[in-house]
DNA sequence: GGTCTCACG
DNA sequence: ACGTACGTGAGACCC
């Protein structure tokens, strides 16, 4: 039996556009509506298996009902642009699809539907309407069936005749009446006021119909029936406003909507220009590109990759003969399993030349005849080509294997092209830039609690096909890393960095553990007590770690005021703590057991399962290829966030100590880094000069704002002047200065104005990056690092403000990173050169932490400043500030 | 797995 | 009219 499907195109558009969050490829090209058009196409020829089909759009603007009522549609918000821009795309997407599209002037897509409706009816067909419109359901037959997507586009309701009876109590044709009485707020229909569902659904099920409630308007008591009475012409014209036109003059037959399926090619090509990734894998579609390309496909930048042949896989190949094939070998991978790169067990290496792949299982590359191979990877002669070559060579320092002349990682080339994408797994990059030949990971290993290492076999094609796909991206990402002029910053700073960010976790902290429990026990008595207070002044116990109780405690039983709320209850956070403290005695109890708590859970109990128990180290992993703005972040544990602020957490640093005795630590940190980039940045003279004469910043900027001396800046005029300054850096905005400050946003603003007057060079800045966003849909760091901000036009006030606030915040973070990343390359060469023992440790964002032999303290006071101070020369000097003692808390 | 809270720069 | 400061990671709770 035939089956025919009618998608209302407008209408599902706009449901999948606001239903999933604003997507966009990577030229920029937004895609959430044709992405959730796609998805609902995929589950309907999955699902119905439709013999016919067609989209129906409204065409134009101005429809039979506007000479009706011309307010039809009125007030409707504009299209967005983000929207609009996607349509051209859904029309692509059918093409692809082979899937037939229709439109006619004057006409909707309702109406459309309704006369093919009709027709197929007529003849008996099985007919599916597919709308977010419930207006659809006055379609309803034996034959028809209406589909009314629901939360977004993820699920539908199927409703059939019987259905909307039971539903509504009415039948299909009533609908249109239920609208006519109610009307139709997003259609500006305007119905009988003061009438809604539940009323409207009870007069027709007594009289029928519109008019034949109008006709015994009599009948109807109280002001319901006057409402009706005064309202009777609106009511007939909403009631012909909201019926579908079933006689529309169609082109179309029938026949034409015939589906026959489409050509998986074209669905692909266009797939990858949309970059959607999961479907491609969904449909299995990545394996199956052969040797013909079709023009379209060739139109991509790096489509042809894809003609490489399947290797040709020998995971039998004696050690003799992956020695002698070494030489031809061009790219490797390294495989390992688990999170954190520290405790990845090492699973094998496979070799990819054009001659042959192999696969090395960890077994043989340990033994004893596996030296040449070992030498070969340790051989910065020889050019290699790898993915994620930092933790490769952890997992591999960990087995005492080095690898050296790593010319190509194609984890760091794809994280700069894009650092803001969500995944740089290989197999989501090869997606990306169009390379077939690998399945994900979790594809072969599942994941969770299912994860299990294949066969051999099976283990050593999927790694093989790594080893392989690698040497294809690396020639596409570096092409467009040089068009991005970006080649120097991963030579030769990213690259090297991930060497020395190896060396310096494979090294590790060493920890004082017996200081750490001790620390713990007191924080443990403390916390006892703090409970027992606090259960006392509750009247009762409670889990005091659950906001959830935490706020029935404090606003259900105690009754204190309710200062702001959360997504799902009470809002408990210290702002709201400190609000209350004046109105119970509980709080303050729970303020410190909350800061306390924090401390033993996080920092004590936390670090004390990271200590290495063979060497009492802790061995954090920096990862690289995370941060938008080319920060490092720092994980298992994150040595990033150790306390500093308060007393109490801050001697938390005490355990943090040299791995031997008579070494000290040193500590350097940047004063005022980012402020100097924006000085530099922005070239603003009054800025510059205060760098350039050493003032202290925040008192140079309280006497200018508030127009003062030196000598009349108190500490709260400072204390202004500094938040000023952060909210300069993060891109700032009077309501983010008022919350910060507590102050009225009105003055917040007035502080802005009053910056800006004497620092205008920065005010240039902010206007000038902003702009410069807008047009290129990026900004750059001084090392031309890069962040796309794909909001940064949208119509959405709050999307397109975060992208301003970010587009002047990026280059002023990620310079700063830039620079303190070149200090740690130079200064990792520099120690080697001054064949110094000293051993850098740490990075905080602005501080780099070392070990120091009491012999060498002299001259790393000396280096240490002078190789960070000099990183990157700015037209304001840099000013570090080093510090040493027996831990890292001494040295501050 | 999402949410809240909080630690750092 | 809109209603957030920028960038991270981790622990606890709860569904």
């Amino acid at each position: 039996m035939s089956k025919l499907i009618l998608i209302d195109g407008n209408s599902i558009a706009f449901r999948a556009f606001f239903a999933l969050p604003l997507l966009s490829n990577s030229s920029g090209l937004h895609t959430n509506a044709v992405f959730g058009f796609t998805t609902m196409l995929l589950r309907l020829m999955d699902e119905q298996k439709p013999t016919h089909f067609l989209v129906a759009f409204d065409a134009g603007k101005v429809t039979f009902r506007h000479s009706e009522y011309k307010e039809y549609k009125g007030g409707r918000a504009k299209t967005p642009p983000e929207l609009s821009e996607q349509f051209p795309l859904i029309r692509e997407l059918l093409k692809a699809f082979s899937i037939p599209q229709y439109e006619l002037a004057g006409y909707e897509a309702d109406d459309i539907i309704g006369t093919l409706t009709r027709m197929a009816d007529d003849q008996g067909m099985e007919v599916i309407v597919v709308s977010g419109d419930k207006d659809m359901l006055q379609l309803a037959s034996d034959n028809v069936k209406i589909a009314i997507t629901r939360k977004g586009i993820s699920e539908v309701d199927l409703y059939d005749k019987n259905e909307i009876k039971e539903k509504y109590g009415l039948s299909p044709l009533q609908i249109i009446d239920l609208k006519g009485l109610m009307g139709d707020k997003s259609d500006n229909i305007p119905g009988v006021p003061g009438v809604g569902e539940k009323t409207a659904i009870k007069l027709l099920q007594e009289y029928g119909s519109v008019e034949e409630v109008l006709a015994h308007v009599g009948e109807i008591t109280g002001k319901m029936g006057e409402k009706i009475a005064e309202h009777a012409d609106n009511a007939r014209m909403s009631k012909s406003l909201a019926t579908i036109f079933r006689e529309v003059p169609l082109e179309q037959t029938l026949e034409q909507l015939q589906y026959d399926g489409y050509d998986g090619q074209a669905v692909a090509t266009l797939f990858r220009k949309l970059e959607f990734r999961s479907l491609i894998d969904k449909m299995d579609l990545s394996g199956g590109v052969s040797d013909e390309l079709d023009a379209e496909q060739e139109s991509l930048t790096w489509a042809t990759a894809a003609l490489k042949p399947d290797p040709a896989i020998d995971f039998e190949i004696s050690l003799t003969d992956l020695v002698a094939a070494l030489p031809k070998v061009q790219a490797i991978h390294v495989e390992s399993i688990g999170d954190n790169p520290n405790a990845a067990e090492l699973i094998g290496l496979s070799f990819y030349s054009e001659a042959q792949t192999f696969y090395l299982p960890v077994s043989l590359l340990l033994s004893n005849e596996a030296t040449e191979i070992r030498k070969w990877l340790a051989d910065d002669k020889i050019p290699k080509k790898l993915y994620d070559l930092h933790r490769s060579e952890i997992v591999m320092g960990w087995k005492g294997i080095e690898i050296k002349g790593v010319k190509s990682c194609i984890l760091l080339a794809a994280y700069l092209l894009d650092p803001t994408e969500t995944s740089h797994t290989l197999h989501s990059i090869c997606s990306k830039y169009g390379v077939s030949g690998i399945r994900a990971d979790e594809d072969i290993y599942g994941k969770g609690a299912k994860f299990i290492l294949p066969q051999q076999a099976a283990l050593s094609e999927h790694l093989c096909r790594k080893a392989n796909v690698i040497y294809q991206l690396a020639d596409i990402l570096e092409k467009e890393l040089e068009k991005n002029e970006m080649s120097q910053l991963y030579h030769d700073l990213e690259l090297p960095l991930s060497t020395v960010l190896a060396s310096m976790e494979l090294k590790g902290i060493k920890v004082n553990k017996d200081e750490l429990k001790k620390l713990g026990e007191q924080l443990a008595i403390k916390l006892d007590e703090l409970i027992i207070q606090i259960h006392q002044h509750a009247g009762g116990e409670f889990n005091i770690n659950s906001p959830k109780q935490m706020g029935e405690i404090l606003f259900d039983r105690l009754k204190l005021p309710v200062y702001k709320k959360t997504k799902t209850g009470y809002s408990t956070n210290v702002e709201v703590l400190e609000w209350l403290e004046s109105k119970h005695d509980i709080v303050k109890h729970i303020l410190l057991y909350r800061q306390l708590a924090k401390l033993q859970s996080t920092y004590v109990e936390g670090l004390l399962k990271e200590i290495k128990p063979a060497t009492g180290k802790i061995h954090t992993y920096f990862k690289q290829t995370i941060a938008a703005t080319g920060r490092l972040s720092s994980q298992f544990p994150n040595l990033q966030n150790i306390p500093v602020r308060l007393e109490e957490g801050r001697k938390i640093r005490k355990v943090f100590v040299p791995h031997q005795t008579g070494w000290s630590i040193l500590a350097a940190d940047y004063s005022q880094i980012e402020l100097r980039v924006l000085a530099h940045i922005s070239q603003d003279e009054n800025m510059m000069e205060a760098f350039h004469t050493n003032l202290d910043i925040h008192t140079k900027t309280a006497m200018d704002v508030f127009g003062v001396e030196a000598s009349a800046v108190d500490s709260n005029m400072r204390r202004q002047a500094k938040a000023v300054n952060f909210g300069i850096v993060y891109g700032i905005s009077d309501y983010g200065l008022s919350q910060n400050l507590d102050i009225t946003r009105a003055d917040a603003a007035k502080f802005i104005e009053q910056y800006f007057a004497v620092f205008q060079g920065v005010r240039r800045y902010m206007d000038d990056i902003v702009k410069q966003a807008r047009q290129d849909g990026f900004v750059t760091t001084m090392l031309k690092r890069r962040r796309y901000l794909t909001d940064i036009a949208h119509s959405n006030f709050n999307l397109r403000s975060f992208a301003e606030r970010t587009a002047m915040n990026t280059p002023i973070q990620g310079t700063a990173a830039d620079i303190i990343k070149l200090a740690m390359v130079q200064m990792d060469e520099r120690l080697r050169q001054e064949k110094l023992a000293s051993r850098m440790l740490l990075q905080v964002h602005d501080e780099l932490v070392f070990e120091v032999p009491l012999e060498e303290m002299e001259i790393m006071q000396r280096i240490v400043p002078e190789v960070m101070e000099h990183a990157l020369e700015l037209s304001v000097p840099m000013k570090v500030d080093v510090n040493s003692g027996a831990s890292w808390y001494e040295a501050k």
